[in-house]
DNA sequence: CATGAATGAGTTTTCATTCAT
DNA sequence: CATGAATGAAAACTCATTCAT
């Protein structure tokens, strides 16, 4: 592994652990037994390094968004696929998760909006699926876009709350994030009938 | 108003636009034209300052949602009507919302739990008008405290995307939330059989 | 007891626990539930308060050796109960005692001398003794001032490792002081030829 | 001289002149026209800055009583060399002495006991050789370990005297010393009786 | 007699960054 | 490609002291 991969691994890891704040080039330096300077080789300043940071981030993320999409025609099947799947990378990967969505706007002022909008790609992978839902009268969506935000929005909520470690502790994890999907996706089906 | 007062203002104000780690005794003080020691005649210390805050938002948010019930004994109003006064409140006091969910583990690892705890009544609430909503068999929920929880992680989550203005500059907000909130209901409720 | 008194026991204390750097204003106050602000009611300043301190613990050394001093004519006798005295005195008011000889001139640079020479009455104490001894062929000196000194110094010595806890720890503290007293004792008496 | 050295002689020359409370980081660095920063290149904090300081010092002075041990086998000889020699460092490294002294538990709580034990070589090497003047017959002592402490203590109370500057003006410093030591060295030899 | 509010200078320490090598 | 030495600005916090009340 390069050094620039180590610097951004390690970054990646203080950043978490001690929120964006408290990351300093000297702390990680001293963890990979580099000076400080060295740093520098690689990224041009702090802002530089902690952007080549999330951007990474939002690249994997969407990768891996992209290829848990299952084959097949089922919309409901793919629609709780992919949330799972948001959920699933969110969990595994919670560090680059987290540097994602905890980064506010006003601490990395000089991140470019481009950057972001490149977390759309998702949105509208789900758009898809929720407009071909619609299509066949499985999905009771007005808008399939504000939908997809909506869905994205809940699906977010469900994350934070376990990563951020607000649960009540008498509640199971999985439990709760199976509930939670299920509600979830209940919200925008078509109610069926009985026969 | 009171010296105290002031800084606690101005710190809400800075805390949000800088976030928790570039909020500093000097800027605070500078903004109000008093020397950082002054602060120091009023808080202890840096800590039990940002505390006094967040217990501040906390029990703020807590009595906003309370004065929102609605008398009533229909469950399902007095679920829209708690949904709304908490996405209401958070709108209408972001600065405080943020400051409540913030607040990360690794970041204040000196708050005591029992504020966070303070929290839970919010969960309480929602939990008795879900579990009357059950018991009249109109909520469709399998265990109300995790319905409680699933509820409230969801609604944070639209309020986050909203705050956070990650919405796609298309979607007007108040036609996002009123159909996210549409979608987040519905995921709860029994589904009516026809006639 | 007065404010005053109060304040200089106080003092005493800190000083003592904490030295001289780490005495404040404050922290004295603060011991005593009352404003930093009070101090200057009956000190003009800190160097005042830190004076007055030490005026005070050498009129009591002073005050406490006059006392030990036993009637009788044996100056032999009287030496061993004046350096006993003194020792006592240390062991019994290590506060005072270190105030004293503590402090380092230049730590209170405005300590007017005048009030340092007030000690010097002790040393005419010992020198009388001396002097009546060395008449009487008791002890074998050759200039009763400097010897008074000599003795002054060596007794100072066994109390500052005493006081210091520079002590081996094998060492009883007890055994220790009535040996190095008696050898410093030894070490002014004439040799007394056997018959 | 590398800056690490300088930084240890104006800290060491700071040290004594204003004492352990007054010595700040940012004073070494003024003297040394560097900024405050620079000084933490070479030493960790300002206690591990102190800690080099003493524990330079107490090898110095225990090098120093090592080559002071002269050759030949006249314990009483050996005796009054060492106690010269201890006096002789004293007072020619005044700075490095009080610096030994000066440091009280209560102000250096971090200071590892291990450094203060190091000053106990000194110790054994007096405690050697009124050994063999006991054996010899020529030192009068009861215990070897108490003595070697008492004359330890004597003799520090000997030079504090001086060092302080506590001595009676009408006193020349060196008559002092010699006659001091003499009564020093006298109270532990056996007493010789006339033929 | 005592306080409460405030200050300005001081403290140690950490930080991002630069520059010569 | 990497370092070692240094800096200037900023951080949190403490201190002695003053002043109006």
């Amino acid at each position: 592994m390069s050094l620039r991969e180590e610097i951004l691994d390690v970054s990646k890891e203080l950043l978490i652990k001690n929120g964006f704040g408290n990351i300093s080039m000297r702390k990680i330096a001293k963890r990979l037994d580099v000076t400080a300077t060295s740093i520098y080789l690689y990224f041009k300043n702090k802002d530089e390094l902690l952007l080549s940071l999330i951007e990474e981030s939002i690249n994997n993320l969407n990768r891996s968004l992209k290829n848990s999409l299952v084959d097949g025609d089922d919309p409901v099947e793919q629609f709780e696929s992919i949330i799972n799947a948001y959920i699933g990378y969110a969990l595994n990967h919670p560090q680059e998760y987290e540097i994602i969505y905890m980064v506010r706007a006003e601490e990395m002022p000089k991140y470019p909006k481009e950057k972001f909008e490149q977390i759309r790609d998702t949105y509208e992978i789900l758009e898809k699926v929720i407009r071909e839902g619609k299509d066949k009268e499985l999905f009771e969506v007005d808008n399939p876009l504000i939908s997809a935000y909506s869905i994205w929005a809940q699906t977010h909520g469900i994350v934070s709350v376990v990563l951020n470690k607000r649960l009540d502790t008498r509640i199971p994890t999985q439990q709760f994030i199976n509930q939670a999907v299920e509600h979830l996706v209940q919200g925008f089906l078509v109610q069926k009938t009985p026969a």
